[in-house]
DNA sequence: TTGAAAGCGCTAACAT
DNA sequence: ATGTTAGCGCTTTCAA
């Protein structure tokens, strides 16, 4: 039976069976040197009493959850669920388990929520970062196991794994440029900042342009946030001041979910009147009505490389120099553009 | 300095500040009766030495841990990334942080991952059921708040907040019928189980159809998963088996999705050769092109019962008899169905 | 207002 | 093959 508050202990179940706690954690953590009819009774101990290891206790006495912590700026946006995905996948493998959380994009919710404390629930972080001062990792304890994700940022001492934000750009541009398109509106993109996605992306649609000698127009870019109605505003409010274009470079697949249904409202035809690329290859993106010409960016690799980077920092200790690598991206032409001959 | 491990204590601040742990737990919880002076050379200590609260051991000691676990089948599945996203932004306001991990829809992953041991290091859990088997909730801590969703279960001792699956599905295919429909394709329903979210949405399908006196036929039900390639391969299996069909009730949004791209590969037009209704009405069904008809389950009232029900455990304790809700849904009518007049 | 002592449940290290 | 001792880092008494 259970004791009166309802929680069973090692030590219940020691005494239920007639050993010591060492025996019952023992048989639990399927140690070699307890006998066999001793095991037994412990067995029959914990199924008879219902009992279940403290994690948290074991967690502080050991000094591993089996936990791996991934932190993105939103738990709903398809490219980070999809991730997530493909990383629980990899990390069972080696019998850790992914646990997701939101830092909600500010450097505050990425500094504070996650690495200061939280950090210690987990045996290793992947951090996505967005918005966080490359000064402020010095914050982060040293010793613990990361691995960042996202854009570039300044060399840190974390291993960091990056999609190749720039170029990716540079290539839905291109193809964009090579089909005939001369106006193509941006959206969401940052024409002014550096290290950002926005940021890179942007770079990529500008070298782009440069490449082909043709000008960029920085009113056919619109700043926007990355949700579904923001990508369906930012059209909207192209057509209201009467810019023109005839092609849209989203600078994220959800973005120019809400963009072609902006363009279809207005009686605009894709790929006939605009034709539009995203960024992201999200699973959704080739299954929409025209499908979307998108970038991938190398999903596999990616979680590839961050399960590898993470694993080894978690099972063999800091791992000398930090790595940074960067996963090239490839354009995905779908229905949304006009294919090349 | 940090101690040769790199990790600093609460001792440490302690010896730096010159003062007991005690008086470091206190200010840095927030307890009044603390000296301002010895208030801020804690912190300066805290900050100084770059110290983090170890929460396993905040766990083990207090119980407590801020942090709310939601254990889902996938973490991809927009609805469920959706759902989480809003349950993040109402356990913020409780202070409370909200961790997705998935359990593989199994019931292993269900009860083994999430329910035996995981809970431990949670304050609370919310745990959507697919596979388990109400005998074996009652295997689970009883003492700790957990908030299950998802299908109509047997009477457990859990809180318990579902969606109206059965009326919901009724509502879709009701509105189907009434405009003309009648063969309609169900994808991914079950007709012959209980208690699954497949079975209960397929009793509505049936339902409405004896409601309306038009014969279910069965080879119109493609039993399938839920992902986009699910939805559109059942699509394209109708379409290789000759069967005739002039709508469509997928049984998610997703698979709805995929279903539209099988029906525009064919050549037929939505809503004018095939209606379509999805269920969930994820963000992504309003923009779609045409934008897809679906049933909405309530998603805030679900989110706010969940909160309700979870925090109201975590700070009162067991609160009576479970509750058992279950929230109304509702047809929304987009462009993948005829409008009636 | 502050501190000392005790112990949460578990496991590493060392007996036996 | 099994038990004993000690202590992970914190917080809850209770005392000063």
């Amino acid at each position: 039976m259970a004791k009166p508050s309802g929680v069973v202990t090692m030590a219940d179940v020691a005494r239920s069976a007639g050993v010591s706690t060492m025996t019952v954690s023992n048989v639990i953590n399927g140690r070699p040197r307890v006998g066999a009819a001793t095991r037994e009774r412990v067995l029959a101990a914990i199924s008879d009493l219902g009992y279940q290891v403290n994690l948290a206790a074991r967690h502080l006495r050991a000094g591993r959850t089996g936990v791996v912590g991934l932190a993105v700026p939103e738990l709903e946006r398809p490219y980070f669920a999809q991730l997530a995905g493909r990383l629980a996948d990899r990390f069972e493998a080696h019998g850790l388990r992914i646990v997701m959380e939101r830092t909600g994009a500010s450097r505050e919710g990425e500094l504070d929520a996650v690495a200061f404390s939280r950090l210690r629930m987990y045996d290793g972080l992947i951090l996505s970062v967005v918005d966080i001062d490359p000064a402020e990792l010095g914050q982060l304890r040293t010793d613990a196991p990361v691995v960042m994700i996202g854009e570039r940022a300044l060399p840190s001492r974390f291993d960091h794994v990056m999609m190749d934000n720039v170029d990716g750009a540079r290539q839905a541009t291109a193809h964009l440029l090579a089909t005939g398109a001369r106006r193509i509106a941006m959206l969401g993109g940052d024409l002014v900042g550096s290290a950002t996605m926005p940021a890179l992306r942007a770079q990529g649609y500008a070298l782009a342009h440069a490449e082909a000698g043709v000008p960029v127009d920085p009113e056919l870019n619109v700043r926007t946030r990355f949700g579904l109605r923001d990508g369906y505003q930012a059209i909207r409010s192209l057509l209201e001041q009467g810019s023109e274009f005839d092609a849209v470079f989203a600078l994220t697949d959800v973005v120019a979910m809400g963009a072609l249904r902006a363009l279809a409202d207005a009686g605009l035809r894709v790929p006939g009147d605009v034709q539009v690329v995203g960024f992201d290859d999200i699973d959704e993106a080739a299954y929409l009505v025209p499908a979307l010409s998108t970038v991938n960016p190398g999903h596999e690799e990616l979680a590839d490389l961050i399960t590898a980077l993470l694993t080894a920092q978690i099972t063999g200790g800091p791992t000398g120099d930090p790595q940074e690598v960067v996963v090239p991206a490839r354009l995905i032409q779908r229905g949304t553009t006009t294919p090349l001959d």
